[in-house]
DNA sequence: AATTCGGGGCC
DNA sequence: GGCCCAGAATT
């Protein structure tokens, strides 16, 4: 692994270039522990400049632990709309619950008794750790990993659990014990500015180029190797946006799974043609007076994919509610209730005014 | 060890 | 279209 390179020489290069590189970051500006932990987690799987516009949002409206512990879920998602991976955010939230009740309101200066902490694994434990307490344990990232097995040029296949440990404790064994924040963040930082993924790494700006064995070798589109993903399974979907003069019909998705917690407009499995779209309408219990068909959409997620089409139905009026059916004032939609991005292309629809089409017929 | 969790930006 | 991102929880 790191093994023919010699770690303890490249320590105080690195430092000394994170000094004079660093990015100025949101959550660099006052790293209390808790800024450090929100940041992590909304940085897992998200690019430094997708968290920003979030990060400072997010402490604007919950400056403390104390606020994120007692907040209501529906204004957390909120704040979270957007993001992705909403676990994250309910994770956070039931952990900030047990920093007020097991810790006394404060983040354990403990790598230990941070990993188990809701939503904090090994990378977050030793990044919050570091950076917020200095204390020397490693923060092994997707950048860390890239550039860990490019210095070395280890072909190991890094999304292996056991190669991040093997990474974890060769980098244990060299972190300066007064430095580790620095070193953490210079090696997080490399990976992200210069030792870049999918094009062409900066290498003449390395401070690690003298030694780096996939620059010597001129191996860096083959290095770091990854296991690809398998297949995205595809789902046909039909969205209905329906409403009346004032409202619109939203559904709470159940509490586990895709989007958990999140509104939706009502949707069904299938790309249904307008006669069965009526049929389902009527299933509804719902009478609609026009119906438009709309263009198809497609949302990539991680391991799916939603192939979807979509009706914008005019019904009388939105009376009483119907199962896990909610009417929602169209105005309150969009500013109250989190929707995810996956609707976003249908929800320039809402407060359409329909002309005259009705049941056209046919496709 | 494999699968499930979002969304967007860049090749 | 594929890849990857300051990963973790669940199965």
């Amino acid at each position: 692994m790191i093994k023919n390179f010699p770690l303890e020489q490249t320590v105080k290069p690195l430092l000394e270039w994170f000094q004079n590189n660093a990015r100025t970051l949101p959550w660099r500006e006052n790293p209390t522990p808790y800024h450090v932990w929100v940041s992590e987690i909304m940085l897992q799987q998200t690019r430094v400049e997708a968290v920003k516009p979030y990060f400072e949002r997010f402490i604007k409206a919950l400056p403390e632990i104390s606020s994120l512990a007692e907040c209501e879920e529906e204004r957390l998602l909120k704040l979270w709309e957007g993001l992705g991976y909403y676990n994250r955010a309910r994770n956070m939230q039931e952990a900030a619950r047990t920093v007020i009740k097991e810790h006394g309101g404060q983040l354990p200066a403990d790598y230990e008794k941070l990993l188990k902490l809701k939503g904090v694994g090994h990378y977050t434990a030793g990044a919050i750790a570091s950076i917020a307490y200095g204390i020397p344990v490693p923060a092994v990232d997707g950048n860390v990993l890239r550039v860990i097995t490019r210095v070395s040029a280890d072909d190991s296949d890094i999304m292996k659990q056991s190669f991040r440990t093997k990474v974890e404790g060769a980098l244990q064994a060299i972190i300066p014990k007064d430095q580790a924040s620095p070193f953490n963040q210079a090696l997080m930082e490399l990976g992200a500015t210069v030792c870049l993924p999918g094009g062409a790494p900066q290498c003449d700006k390395c401070p690690w180029q003298d030694f780096c064995e996939a620059y010597r070798q001129d191996l860096w589109s083959e290095i770091p190797v990854k296991s690809k993903a398998k297949p995205r399974k595809i789902e046909e979907k039909t969205v209905f946006i329906i409403q009346d003069e004032e409202k619109i019909v939203l559904r709470k998705r159940p509490s586990r799974g895709l989007l958990a917690g999140l509104y939706e407009f009502p949707n069904i499995s299938g790309h249904l043609s307008e006669e069965e779209a009526l049929l389902w309408l009527k299933e509804q219990n719902l009478s609609p007076i026009r119906i438009r068909k709309l263009e198809p959409a497609k949302h990539i997620f991680s391991h799916v994919e939603w192939h979807m089409t979509g009706y914008v139905i005019r019904v009388d009026e939105l009376a009483e509610q119907k199962g896990n059916m909610m009417f929602v004032e169209q105005a309150e939609s969009e500013e109250r209730y989190p929707i995810p991005a996956a609707f976003g292309a249908y929800t320039k629809y809402i407060n359409i005014r329909l002309g005259n089409e009705k049941f056209s017929g046919g496709s």
